[in-house]
DNA sequence: TCCATAGTTTTATAATTATGGAAATAAAAA
DNA sequence: TTTTTATTTCCATAATTATAAAACTATGGA
Protein backbone atom coordinates (compact mmCIF):
# COMPACT_ATOMS: atom_id res chain seq x y z
CA UNK A 1 0.00 0.00 0.00
CA UNK A 2 1.29 3.69 -0.57
CA UNK A 3 0.67 6.15 1.77
CA UNK A 4 -0.93 8.54 -0.78
CA UNK A 5 -4.04 5.74 -0.28
CA UNK A 6 -3.29 4.90 3.22
CA UNK A 7 -3.97 8.68 3.79
CA UNK A 8 -7.02 8.81 1.76
CA UNK A 9 -8.24 5.78 3.65
CA UNK A 10 -7.51 7.51 7.31
CA UNK A 11 -8.85 10.85 5.99
CA UNK A 12 -12.16 9.19 4.72
CA UNK A 13 -12.28 7.98 8.47
CA UNK A 14 -11.27 11.00 10.72
CA UNK A 15 -14.49 12.88 10.69
CA UNK A 16 -17.22 12.05 13.02
CA UNK A 17 -20.37 11.18 10.97
CA UNK A 18 -18.19 9.33 7.88
CA UNK A 19 -16.50 6.95 11.18
CA UNK A 20 -20.10 6.52 12.48
CA UNK A 21 -21.09 5.22 8.88
CA UNK A 22 -18.63 3.18 8.41
CA UNK A 23 -18.87 1.51 11.83
CA UNK A 24 -22.76 0.73 10.75
CA UNK A 25 -21.30 -0.61 7.52
CA UNK A 26 -18.73 -2.92 9.39
CA UNK A 27 -21.38 -3.88 11.64
CA UNK A 28 -23.81 -4.97 9.29
CA UNK A 29 -21.66 -7.28 6.78
CA UNK A 30 -21.82 -8.28 3.41
CA UNK A 31 -25.43 -7.71 2.61
CA UNK A 32 -24.63 -3.30 3.66
CA UNK A 33 -27.30 -0.82 4.33
CA UNK A 34 -29.08 1.30 1.80
CA UNK A 35 -28.30 4.93 2.20
CA UNK A 36 -31.75 5.64 4.08
CA UNK A 37 -31.08 2.61 6.44
CA UNK A 38 -27.70 4.44 7.16
CA UNK A 39 -29.54 7.40 7.65
CA UNK A 40 -31.88 5.87 9.99
CA UNK A 41 -29.18 6.48 12.54
CA UNK A 42 -28.08 9.61 12.09
CA UNK A 43 -30.10 12.18 10.99
CA UNK A 44 -28.58 14.41 8.38
CA UNK A 45 -29.53 16.11 5.52
CA UNK A 46 -29.22 13.91 2.34
CA UNK A 47 -26.62 16.08 0.08
CA UNK A 48 -24.44 16.19 3.50
CA UNK A 49 -24.67 12.01 3.76
CA UNK A 50 -24.44 11.90 0.32
CA UNK A 51 -20.91 13.79 0.09
CA UNK A 52 -19.33 11.58 2.99
CA UNK A 53 -20.55 8.13 1.49
CA UNK A 54 -19.16 9.52 -1.62
CA UNK A 55 -15.78 10.72 0.33
CA UNK A 56 -15.49 6.90 2.10
CA UNK A 57 -16.36 5.06 -1.51
CA UNK A 58 -13.58 7.51 -3.41
CA UNK A 59 -10.62 6.14 -0.58
CA UNK A 60 -12.15 3.10 -0.94
CA UNK A 61 -13.32 1.69 1.81
CA UNK A 62 -16.80 1.42 0.72
CA UNK A 63 -18.47 -0.20 -2.12
CA UNK A 64 -21.80 0.14 -3.67
CA UNK A 65 -24.47 -1.32 -5.75
CA UNK A 66 -27.66 -0.46 -7.20
CA UNK A 67 -30.60 -2.31 -6.10
CA UNK A 68 -33.68 -0.67 -7.82
CA UNK A 69 -34.29 2.76 -6.73
CA UNK A 70 -32.18 2.06 -3.33
CA UNK A 71 -28.19 2.10 -3.45
CA UNK A 72 -26.73 -0.25 -0.97
CA UNK A 73 -23.64 0.42 0.80
CA UNK A 74 -21.67 -2.31 2.27
CA UNK A 75 -17.49 -2.07 3.74
CA UNK A 76 -14.84 -2.77 1.88
CA UNK A 77 -13.10 -5.54 4.31
CA UNK A 78 -10.39 -6.07 2.21
CA UNK A 79 -9.30 -2.84 1.95
CA UNK A 80 -9.57 -2.30 5.60
CA UNK A 81 -7.52 -4.68 6.38
CA UNK A 82 -5.04 -3.48 3.94
CA UNK A 83 -5.29 -0.60 6.28
CA UNK A 84 -4.60 -1.67 9.94
CA UNK A 85 -2.07 -3.90 8.45
CA UNK A 86 -0.13 -0.72 6.75
CA UNK A 87 -0.35 0.85 10.21
CA UNK A 88 1.58 -1.75 12.14
CA UNK A 89 3.82 -3.04 9.41
CA UNK A 90 6.80 -3.91 10.70
CA UNK A 91 6.12 -2.48 14.57
CA UNK A 92 8.37 -2.38 17.72
CA UNK A 93 11.62 -3.63 16.63
CA UNK A 94 10.85 -7.06 17.33
CA UNK A 95 9.81 -6.52 20.69
CA UNK A 96 5.85 -7.54 21.72
CA UNK A 97 3.86 -4.39 21.68
CA UNK A 98 0.92 -5.78 21.83
CA UNK A 99 -2.49 -7.91 21.48
CA UNK A 100 -3.43 -9.25 18.14
CA UNK A 101 -5.98 -7.04 16.09
CA UNK A 102 -8.25 -9.51 14.74
CA UNK A 103 -10.73 -8.49 12.99
CA UNK A 104 -13.31 -10.23 15.18
CA UNK A 105 -16.67 -11.04 14.07
CA UNK A 106 -19.15 -9.96 15.75
CA UNK A 107 -22.37 -12.47 17.10
CA UNK A 108 -24.27 -14.38 14.41
CA UNK A 109 -27.66 -12.90 13.90
CA UNK B 1 -13.22 3.95 22.96
CA UNK B 2 -15.37 7.03 22.61
CA UNK B 3 -15.70 8.19 18.87
CA UNK B 4 -14.35 11.37 19.48
CA UNK B 5 -11.15 9.92 20.28
CA UNK B 6 -11.43 7.90 17.36
CA UNK B 7 -11.48 11.06 15.02
CA UNK B 8 -8.91 12.78 16.79
CA UNK B 9 -6.70 9.53 16.40
CA UNK B 10 -7.58 8.65 12.83
CA UNK B 11 -7.49 12.96 11.84
CA UNK B 12 -3.64 12.71 13.42
CA UNK B 13 -2.99 9.84 10.86
CA UNK B 14 -4.57 11.29 8.09
CA UNK B 15 -1.63 13.46 6.87
CA UNK B 16 1.56 12.22 5.07
CA UNK B 17 4.05 13.97 7.36
CA UNK B 18 2.18 12.97 10.15
CA UNK B 19 1.72 9.45 9.33
CA UNK B 20 5.04 9.19 7.51
CA UNK B 21 6.26 10.29 11.44
CA UNK B 22 4.14 7.59 12.93
CA UNK B 23 5.28 4.92 11.40
CA UNK B 24 9.01 6.07 11.57
CA UNK B 25 8.32 5.66 15.23
CA UNK B 26 6.04 2.54 14.91
CA UNK B 27 9.11 0.72 13.58
CA UNK B 28 11.68 2.81 15.96
CA UNK B 29 10.18 0.44 18.50
CA UNK B 30 9.96 1.54 22.79
CA UNK B 31 13.26 4.16 22.34
CA UNK B 32 11.82 6.04 20.22
CA UNK B 33 13.41 8.93 17.94
CA UNK B 34 14.50 12.40 18.48
CA UNK B 35 13.16 14.75 16.76
CA UNK B 36 16.10 15.38 14.56
CA UNK B 37 16.37 12.07 13.88
CA UNK B 38 12.58 11.82 12.94
CA UNK B 39 13.56 14.80 10.33
CA UNK B 40 16.37 13.48 8.89
CA UNK B 41 13.93 11.12 7.05
CA UNK B 42 11.98 13.89 6.13
CA UNK B 43 13.67 17.43 5.18
CA UNK B 44 10.33 19.82 6.59
CA UNK B 45 10.84 23.14 8.53
CA UNK B 46 11.29 22.59 12.49
CA UNK B 47 8.07 24.39 13.22
CA UNK B 48 6.10 22.09 10.83
CA UNK B 49 8.28 19.13 12.06
CA UNK B 50 7.08 20.67 15.63
CA UNK B 51 3.25 21.39 15.07
CA UNK B 52 2.90 17.80 13.48
CA UNK B 53 4.61 16.10 16.62
CA UNK B 54 2.21 18.07 18.39
CA UNK B 55 -0.53 16.67 16.63
CA UNK B 56 0.29 13.49 17.14
CA UNK B 57 0.87 13.44 20.83
CA UNK B 58 -2.79 15.65 21.42
CA UNK B 59 -3.98 12.21 19.79
CA UNK B 60 -2.19 10.08 22.39
CA UNK B 61 -0.47 8.48 19.45
CA UNK B 62 2.82 9.29 20.47
CA UNK B 63 4.47 10.01 23.64
CA UNK B 64 7.92 12.25 24.29
CA UNK B 65 10.05 12.02 27.19
CA UNK B 66 12.88 14.71 27.64
CA UNK B 67 16.79 13.70 27.59
CA UNK B 68 19.39 16.34 27.96
CA UNK B 69 18.59 19.16 24.89
CA UNK B 70 16.76 16.24 22.97
CA UNK B 71 13.04 15.40 22.75
CA UNK B 72 12.38 11.68 22.25
CA UNK B 73 8.84 11.05 20.50
CA UNK B 74 7.65 7.20 20.37
CA UNK B 75 4.49 5.44 19.31
CA UNK B 76 2.08 4.39 21.92
CA UNK B 77 1.43 1.19 20.66
CA UNK B 78 -1.81 0.61 23.40
CA UNK B 79 -3.15 3.74 21.56
CA UNK B 80 -2.83 2.24 18.12
CA UNK B 81 -3.66 -1.19 18.78
CA UNK B 82 -7.24 0.74 20.79
CA UNK B 83 -7.27 1.94 17.80
CA UNK B 84 -7.76 -0.60 15.31
CA UNK B 85 -10.14 -2.39 17.64
CA UNK B 86 -12.00 -0.23 17.69
CA UNK B 87 -12.33 -0.02 13.48
CA UNK B 88 -12.96 -3.63 13.71
CA UNK B 89 -15.34 -3.77 16.70
CA UNK B 90 -18.21 -6.44 16.02
CA UNK B 91 -17.48 -6.76 12.14
CA UNK B 92 -19.02 -8.43 9.48
CA UNK B 93 -21.95 -10.28 10.98
CA UNK B 94 -20.10 -13.41 12.01
CA UNK B 95 -19.05 -13.77 8.55
CA UNK B 96 -15.28 -14.18 8.70
CA UNK B 97 -14.14 -11.23 6.55
CA UNK B 98 -10.28 -11.38 6.56
CA UNK B 99 -7.35 -12.39 7.96
CA UNK B 100 -5.63 -10.97 11.57
CA UNK B 101 -4.41 -7.54 11.49
CA UNK B 102 -2.26 -8.40 14.30
CA UNK B 103 0.57 -6.38 14.97
CA UNK B 104 3.42 -8.31 13.90
CA UNK B 105 6.81 -6.94 15.27
CA UNK B 106 9.29 -6.92 13.03
CA UNK B 107 12.81 -8.55 12.59
CA UNK B 108 15.05 -7.66 15.49
CA UNK B 109 17.85 -6.08 14.99
C1' DT C 1 29.62 34.27 30.37
C1' DC C 2 28.79 33.67 25.54
C1' DC C 3 27.58 30.90 21.79
C1' DA C 4 25.68 27.09 19.39
C1' DT C 5 22.29 23.51 19.25
C1' DA C 6 17.55 21.37 19.81
C1' DG C 7 13.14 22.24 19.80
C1' DT C 8 8.77 25.03 20.65
C1' DT C 9 5.37 28.93 20.38
C1' DT C 10 3.26 32.68 18.09
C1' DT C 11 1.00 34.39 14.25
C1' DA C 12 -0.53 35.72 9.73
C1' DT C 13 -1.60 33.63 5.44
C1' DA C 14 -2.83 29.95 2.44
C1' DA C 15 -5.11 25.77 1.45
C1' DT C 16 -8.47 22.33 2.17
C1' DT C 17 -12.77 20.39 3.63
C1' DA C 18 -17.67 20.43 5.23
C1' DT C 19 -22.47 22.08 5.07
C1' DG C 20 -27.00 22.12 3.20
C1' DG C 21 -30.45 24.49 -0.02
C1' DA C 22 -31.98 24.07 -4.64
C1' DA C 23 -32.19 21.56 -8.63
C1' DA C 24 -31.52 17.16 -11.08
C1' DT C 25 -31.93 12.08 -12.02
C1' DA C 26 -33.99 7.73 -11.89
C1' DA C 27 -37.03 4.11 -10.62
C1' DA C 28 -41.46 2.56 -8.73
C1' DA C 29 -46.27 3.38 -7.56
C1' DA C 30 -50.71 5.43 -8.41
C1' DT D 1 -48.51 9.66 -17.38
C1' DT D 2 -48.23 11.91 -13.11
C1' DT D 3 -46.54 11.61 -8.61
C1' DT D 4 -43.75 10.00 -5.05
C1' DT D 5 -39.59 8.14 -3.17
C1' DA D 6 -34.53 7.54 -3.06
C1' DT D 7 -30.50 9.56 -3.88
C1' DT D 8 -27.15 12.51 -6.18
C1' DT D 9 -24.95 16.79 -8.12
C1' DC D 10 -24.15 21.70 -8.04
C1' DC D 11 -22.57 25.52 -5.72
C1' DA D 12 -21.91 29.33 -2.52
C1' DT D 13 -20.64 29.91 2.20
C1' DA D 14 -18.58 28.61 6.48
C1' DA D 15 -15.31 26.21 9.16
C1' DT D 16 -11.10 23.94 9.88
C1' DT D 17 -6.31 22.83 9.22
C1' DA D 18 -1.54 23.51 7.44
C1' DT D 19 2.59 26.28 6.50
C1' DA D 20 6.74 28.52 7.78
C1' DA D 21 8.99 33.01 9.17
C1' DA D 22 10.22 35.25 13.31
C1' DA D 23 10.86 35.16 17.96
C1' DC D 24 11.47 32.46 22.10
C1' DT D 25 13.16 28.77 25.71
C1' DA D 26 16.27 25.59 27.45
C1' DT D 27 20.46 22.93 27.71
C1' DG D 28 25.28 22.06 27.12
C1' DG D 29 29.68 23.28 25.71
C1' DA D 30 33.81 26.72 24.97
Amino acid sequence: MEIFEAVKSLSSLAHETRLGIFRQLVQAGAAGLSVGEVNSAMQIPAPTLSFHLKELANAGLVTSRHEGRFIYYQANYTAMNELLAYLTENCCQGESCMPANKCKPGAKR
